[in-house]
DNA sequence: CAGTATCCGTGGCGATACTG
DNA sequence: CAGTATCGCCACGGATACTG
């Protein structure tokens, strides 16, 4: 607890609060659903994941996100690409070979998929500790 | 670009990667899973980011997180409650009065939270400025 | 290799109405 | 106020097969 604030006793309620909740906290919420609607979903965030460690191909971001199929990825992919998160390469070269590759944009996300880990990994320690 | 570390050219593939590639990749995205497992979904962060501000009645977390419907909140506060993200208590008052407050569990997904922000934040402006 | 096509089930999510 | 009940859509996502 820090400092304590003003209070407001709701006297239909009696709930104490602040007086800017309302719009503090929906002001907090709308941010928070514009990043849910783009990086929410399965596989989105193990995809950045996979090609923050570097360009790769099709079927070796497959193998390295356990158990997604060939059709998810290629629609997470595509969709990735629309939001400018990562980038479709054609190498024209013999044969040809399709690289897939972060976007400075998609390396914004860094610092998201850090504490998400951080807090992932916290979370099975408690889970495997509670059982 | 950072210091260059030793790379291997897949003969195959021509994919360009680092020796540790899949498994340290692999290792990240798990608890990423795990994480998102528990807070993925239109939902549910919005709801401890309004019980963050303290906490509230079942009526006034409705009227703070735009469209969500009794159902989706009933249904969310549940499973929240389940992960013990969030605690239901009800005041043997009269009227009894039933509040959600947060955990200190979920008190751990501040910086969670504070990073998604900050990133919906960015990308909003960010798409305001393209059209 | 890098995907697309097709089929299909489940459940996420919404709308509306109702209850103690 | 604090939910539950019911109905129903459709998108998410899996399985399998196929293509250039």
């Amino acid at each position: 607890m820090e400092a304590q604030t003003e209070l407001i006793i709701d006297p239909d309620t009696y709930i104490t609060r602040t007086p800017l909740d309302h719009s503090e906290c929906t002001g907090m919420i709308l941010p928070v659903r514009d990043a849910l609607d783009i990086l929410s979903g399965k596989w989105k965030l193990p995809i950045i994941i996979a090609l923050s460690f570097g360009a790769k191909r099709f079927g070796q971001i497959a193998k390295e996100i356990p158990n997604i199929t060939d059709k998810m990825l290629s629609k997470e992919l595509r969709e990735l690409e629309m939001n400018d998160l990562i980038k479709r390469t054609v190498h024209d070269s013999y044969p040809v070979v399709i690289e897939y590759s972060m976007t400075p944009y998609g390396h914004s996300l860094e610092k998201v998929i850090e504490e998400l880990r951080k807090w992932g990994i916290q979370h099975r320690k408690r889970i495997l500790g509670k059982e």
